[in-house]
DNA sequence: ACTGCTGCGTAC
DNA sequence: GACGTACGCAGCAGTG
């Protein structure tokens, strides 16, 4: 062994061309070329080149023409989709670009590229050189040894002999084996079915080859053993087509690996190639164009950020929707100055700085997506743009005492010197989805005020139907392609926290999210200011009700779990009993979870009449249609009663408990502020706006949302809130009377349109009017009434005429509504607030015709969202000046639940509906009724 | 194992 | 094609 081996660096190109192309979004350069493979391809070979400097190196690709394997098994690799056309184009420019980069190619006909690694590898062993394979394909871990290792260069991975066991269960000499056993999918070699690889490898561990394996076979057990034995005549072929080859005849071309020598970067290639292929940064360090100082630091040894987008990756606006400023195809790029601050000294520099008074763009790096969870890692800020600050303070390790370690500064010391400036509410912030750093600091015991501005609701009120992730908002807006997230930590499994990032690397994508929202403020804000409805929203809506939202998520709610848990128990024991009688009934047992095998057994067993297809042709088992076949036969009664309790038990009663923070014992759901286009909130993590509330069954656990001792659940919603933004808007006369009166209002549209006396409505004829009221506000047409009542299309639409000839109004509104849509490419709720509807002209029929149903529903259902946001702030302004125990904990669209202090309930009763009805003045009254309990079963 | 889609069902 | 806005479950196919 010499003292200092060589190395031979292979790239399996094949297997990373996909990889790139697919990990990739869809870059495309000045001509609408696409770019995405060449561009990761680049960024990968110079990752190397960089972290294995070898003596030798090559990038080896598969070459045309049939492989022996190919002979052996006709078969081989059938199946497999084409190339795409978009990775096809780029074939020419990567191998263009790794020629230009100094790499040699390797491509040999009639050899697949894994065998071409295989033999240079081997090749190289018996000359005392190690290699160092770079591939994404599993299949090559065969060719670990002592001298030969596998390295991921997408997710960092490195597997020498020992990684193959931890990564895979058996040793590299028994990969083959392995791959034989589980067969690959990908290159249509079968292995033994149902084997995948916990079987494999427990048989390997067992038996102690494939060999073995083969020769125990008669003594394996179950369908598994069954199915080995079928398979023993195969196992040889499999075993041969999965082996890597390693004596392949390279021909003269690559006779041995020693002539595999980088040439070295080809400058003016590379110049042309950059440019023509629009990788601006690439090309200016080449051009020797210096970057700012400190920004060139920040990069240093951490690969070249994405290329910057050129004008072909604008997605094309909807004609009716307002123009994104484009930045000037040629504008330079923008400089930016990004520092790292890890001494007393430097952060004192941004301390002085921030006491200045200008509004200062925050944001935080941590080690969590949970709110509630996440711990504070970094720090960044920005005042002007192009200049930003990282002050790292979580990276690396666990927290010790003191003001520094790992090179920082502690996160105790930052934040006590930055508290001051948090929590002045004097002092102007700004963020995207800033809700989430309050949380983050308030995790910390920093109370963040003074937020004033917020990229994301900017966006959101701007146009409510687009993106408004900041990464999407910087191409659209900026024409920054921004460094992700993800290219800074990976996802999936291969995900790591971001204390794990080093600093330098850390700066570069955490500065710029504080740099790119100062810039994307001062792109959105004059817009917001231009329109005064869309200022107002967005100052006296969004903007204050942000900051109760995040008190809302941060009080939770409590929950009984052991409740739930006698529930779930209860529920289960149910679902076993209808279980069994379904399998009884159905003859055999099946999945009653799956819609598929209920098909099956419905329509393809037992030959039930399919009552209606799904979207994709398969006859549906929904409840409409189960419903209907229950008529006649007993299994899908069992179905319907299985799936409710299914539903019940795995979305709540098994759910919620799993959901309680142990840190405050509570349940904190997230509301989406920017999430919903009309303006209403969502939920999630967990919703709690979809807690059942119509069946007996469901309502059982809204009893497990509790208060804890002294104090109840106090609930008031608005009474028909839609219908009554229906009528301000249409100011249709009679409908605005029968509200003015106080009437019941589904009993007076029955009267209405039934032609009898109020007293006189029937039940049926009130249920009927109600299905007609709700009807409207969702702009159904007579088609779908007819289906909802179960009546004939032609009842329905007389009904529904009839209704318009007594609420002339409401007829001229939703013509009146479908016009402005039309002229506008937008419909505003009353406040001022806008849904962009670009399909309204451009869309085809049904699109079009969506899209007029969405233009009638998005004033009431918007405006209703605008009022109880109005009525929250109002309730937390209340609260707050006077100094109550009260807690806001939900809010359901047009329900707002409050815990209560037994002390102050009469005085929340009292006001809280006054709050909720004063927040406007609008020609009917707002009606909020107003209840209590122990649990929101009762309060509600 | 992970991802994304389908089918379904819950809320207002 | 036919009722608007959401979230999220289980199953399942495709992919690594």
């Amino acid at each position: 062994m010499s003292d200092s081996p060589k190395t031979l660096l292979l790239v399996d190109g094949s297997s990373y061309l996909y990889r790139a192309y697919h990990a990739l979004p869809d870059l495309r350069n000045g001509e609408g070329l696409p770019t995405g493979a060449i561009y990761g391809m680049i960024n990968m070979l110079r990752k190397l080149r960089n972290d294995y400097p070898a003596e030798y190196s090559a990038c080896v690709f598969d070459a045309k023409g049939k492989t022996f394997r190919d002979d052996l098994y006709p078969a081989y690799k059938e199946h497999r989709p084409s190339m795409p056309e978009d990775l096809a184009r780029q074939i020419e420019p990567i191998h263009e670009a790794v020629r230009a980069l100094g790499w040699p190619i390797v491509m040999v006909e009639g050899v697949e590229a894994d065998d071409v690694i295989g033999t240079l590898a081997r090749e190289a062993s018996a000359q005392g050189v190690r290699t160092v394979v770079s591939t994404g394909d599993k299949d090559l871990a065969q060719l670990v040894n002592g001298e030969v290792t596998l390295v991921n260069t997408m997710s960092g991975e490195v597997l020498d002999p020992a990684g193959v066991q931890a990564k895979f269960g058996v040793p590299p000499e028994r990969i083959v084996d392995y791959l034989s056993l589980i067969g690959d999918a990908v290159d249509n070699v079968p292995g033994v079915p149902k084997v995948g690889p916990k079987t494999a490898v427990k048989w390997l561990t067992e038996h102690g080859s494939l060999d073995a394996v083969m020769a125990g076979a008669d003594g394996i057990k179950g369908v598994v053993g069954e199915n080995l034995r079928k398979t023993l005549d195969w196992l040889p072929m499999a075993r041969t087509l999965v082996t890597v080859k390693t004596d392949c005849d390279l021909g003269a071309a690559v006779s041995d690996f020693h002539s595999l020598k980088d040439v070295g970067e080809d400058k003016d290639k590379l110049v042309a190639f950059f440019s023509r292929y629009g990788f601006k940064t690439w090309l200016r360090e080449l051009t020797g164009e210096s970057l700012p100082s400190l920004r060139a630091q920040a990069a240093k040894g951490a690969g070249a950020r994405a290329p910057q987008a050129q004008g072909g990756l604008f997605d094309s606006a909807p004609a009716a929707t307002p123009a994104d400023p484009v930045p000037a195809p040629d504008a330079p790029p923008a400089e930016t100055r990004y520092e790292t601050v890890t001494t007393e000294a430097a952060l004192q520099a941004w301390l002085d700085r921030l006491a200045e008074g200008a509004l200062v763009a925050v944001d935080t790096e941590t080690t969590s997506l949970d709110p509630m969870q996440a711990r504070l890692v970094g720090i960044s800020l920005s005042l002007v743009p192009g200049e930003a600050c990282y002050i790292p303070v979580g990276h690396c390790g666990p927290d010790v005492a003191g003001i520094e370690q790992h090179g920082q500064l502690t996160r105790e010391f930052v934040l006590e010197r930055l508290r001051g400036w948090l929590e002045d509410p004097a002092r102007p912030k700004l963020g995207q989805n800033i809700k989430y750093d309050a949380h983050v600091f308030a995790n910390h015991g920093v109370t963040l005020r003074g937020i004033v501005h917020d990229t994301m609701l900017q966006s959101y009120v701007l146009a409510s139907h687009r993106n408004h992730g900041m990464d999407s908002l910087a191409e659209r807006l900026l024409g920054i392609k921004t460094i992700t997230y993800e290219e800074v930590c990976g996802k999936g499994a291969s995900q790591i926290g971001f204390d794990q990032i080093d600093l330098a690397r850390a700066t570069e994508y955490a500065a710029e999210d504080a740099d790119v929202t100062l810039r994307l403020h001062r792109a959105m804000f004059p817009q917001l200011q231009a329109v005064p409805g869309l200022e107002h929203v967005y100052r006296h809506i969004e903007m204050p009700v942000s900051v109760v939202l995040q008190k809302i998520e941060r009080n939770g709610v409590l929950i009984d779990a052991q409740r739930l848990a006698e529930q779930s128990a209860q529920l289960g024991q149910r679902m076993l009993e209808l279980e069994q009688a379904a399998y009884d009934a159905a003859g055999q047992p099946f999945n009653l979870g799956s819609p598929k095998q209920i098909g099956e057994i419905l329509f393809g067993q037992m030959k039930l009449p399919v009552v209606k297809k799904t979207a994709s042709g398969a006859p549906s088992t929904d409840e409409e249609v189960l419903q209907k076949l229950a008529e006649d036969y007993p299994l899908p009664k069992l179905l319907l009663d299985y799936r409710g309790l299914a539903k019940l038990k795995s979305t709540y009663t098994d759910k919620l408990p799993k959901m309680v923070n142990p840190a405050t014992g509570r349940v904190h759901t997230s509301y989406g502020q920017a999430t919903a286009v009309t303006g209403r909130l969502a939920s999630t993590d967990p919703n709690l706006q979809n807690i059942p509330v119509r069946t007996e069954e469901g309502r059982r656990i809204r009893e497990a949302f509790i208060a804890p001792p002294g104090r109840v659940i106090v609930s008031a919603d608005y009474s028909q809130i839609e219908l009554r933004i229906m009528a301000h808007i249409s100011g249709d006369e009679n409908l605005l009377g029968a509200f003015a009166r106080g009437e019941d209002i589904h009993r007076a549209t029955a009267a209405e349109i039934f032609g009898v006396e109020r007293e006189a409505v029937s039940s049926e004829q009130r249920r009927y009017a109600k299905v007609i009221n709700f009807g409207l506000i969702y702009g159904m047409s007579a088609f779908g009434l007819a289906g909802n009542l179960g009546i004939e299309r032609e009842a329905a639409k007389h009904y529904i005429d009839r209704y318009f000839t007594r609420y002339p109004g409401v007829a001229r509104y939703m013509e009146d509504t479908r016009q402005a849509a039309r002229e506008q490419g937008y419909v505003e709720t009353v406040f001022g607030r806008r849904l962009w509807l670009p399909d309204i002209n451009g869309g085809s029929g049904p699109r079009r015709q969506a899209a007029e149903r969405a233009a009638i529903n998005a004033p009431m259902q918007g405006t209703a969202a605008d009022l109880i946001k109005l009525s929250m702030i109002a309730v937390q302004d209340w609260l707050e000046r006077d100094r109550l125990q009260t807690l806001q904990i939900m809010q359901v669209h047009d329900e707002l639940v409050l815990e209560v202090p037994e002390a102050e309930l009469e005085l929340v009763k009292r006001r809280l509906p006054e709050l909720m009805c004063g927040v406007a003045e609008l020609r009917v009254p707002l009606v909020a009724e107003v209840g209590s309990g122990a649990n929101w079963e009762e309060a509600h």
